[in-house]
DNA sequence: GGTTAGAGTTGACAGTGTCAACACCTGCCG
DNA sequence: CGGCAGGTGTTGACACTGTCAACTCTAACC
């Protein structure tokens, strides 16, 4: 087995270490912490991050497959259109109301990330499985559609990562993404083809 | 008159520097350099700001206010209420367009911000814009409404932030932003009481 | 069994935020 | 006018950070 020679997989070690400490310490952990953690000297990691950038880019990417398979499995076993979209918004948004540190990382406005091909290949993807989602309702502009969505869920889920505390007294922060998510489906079902406007409904198979 | 004895007002300069630095560098400058563009030494900041963190927070709070007069200052003149919702979102759009990292720090998930009274205060007195403008449409549950309306011109808002490229090629990332906020019209108009369905149109004054 | 190259270590560098101790300068009181 | 007080700015130092060059070790291959 070509497992690495003195720790085992520094590698993995390392990635796994950040993620946790994301969720755990709100902070991505510095280098030579994140070495410590991992029990291994202070530049240990350089042999398989050319530097911190490296690693921030690794994690993030690894983050935005995350939330596509969240995505693909909260939708996976629905057939009504209409319901699959919603549940991918909700699913959505329960990625980054439970993990926001990692999904400040996913969308910080870091040049590092924004630029890079493997982050973009990842958040691709991802965006990918929404605007299928649209596309299924039957709608004449999916693209301009799900970018809207996009908007709204994004927010949704970046408000929430910073503590849904409503902003409103009196009003029950639960209910708030149901509200948004509400939105997202109506715009929707508003611009589906009258054509076929019950398509997922009637379901031909 | 009160000015400061040796620099004039270094309080002020230091703020004026973060910000230029944010929208120049795209980064809140480190402590020193700060120091270093006031031409003062690495620790005068200490006379007019606890920490760094005090410095954020007067630098975030300061941007709230900003975001606050550009929102009024664009719906000011406009009757209609619907026009003013769609003048007064698209400000908000605008202002983090074209400071992505005063929006950044605005609403990144920093704790020291996120807790302070004083972000607070300013964040509540913006987000008051927007409700009383959702308000003025006359609809039912405005709280409600001006919620999924802030997820969704906040989410438009921090991606733009993040540079504004059309995630869908062929759509004209210009024609994004005015999708967006349709939506958000679109549905504050669809939950307008229907007595007074069109009550900001015929402006009884 | 010796060579080689990958994996991990050590020590150092400039940079950071922060603190304690010190120097200065301004404005006030006698 | 002289001296005092305290707000303002400076110096030097601390621990910490990311990074690099030079070193050592160890596992695998001919």
């Amino acid at each position: 087995m070509t497992r690495a020679y003195h720790h085992g997989d520094l590698r993995e070690a390392l990635l796994e270490a950040a993620l946790l400490s994301l969720d755990e310490h709100a902070e991505l952990p510095s280098w030579r912490a994140l070495a410590r953690a991992c029990a291994v000297s202070q530049t240990a990691p350089y042999r398989h991050f050319a530097n911190f950038d490296a690693l921030q880019v690794a994690v993030a990417a690894a983050c935005f497959q995350r939330l596509t398979v969240a995505v693909r499995s909260a939708t996976n076993r629905l057939e009504d259109p209409f319901e699959r979209l919603a549940a991918g918004l909700n699913a959505y948004f329960r990625f980054g109301y439970q993990h926001p540190s990692w999904y400040e990382l996913m969308f910080g406005r870091k040049r590092v990330l924004l630029d890079n091909a493997e982050v973009q290949a990842a958040g691709n993807e991802a965006y990918g499985t929404l605007v299928q989602a649209v596309n299924a309702c039957g709608v004449k502009d999916a693209a301009a559609l799900a970018f809207s969505l996009w908007c709204a869920v994004h927010g949704l889920a970046d408000i929430a990562a910073s503590g849904l505390r409503s902003p409103v007294p009196g009003t029950r922060p639960q209910a708030l993404p149901a509200a948004v998510i509400a939105m997202c489906v109506d715009h929707v079902r508003a611009h589906a083809r009258p054509a076929r406007r019950r398509a997922g409904k009637q379901k031909g198979a």
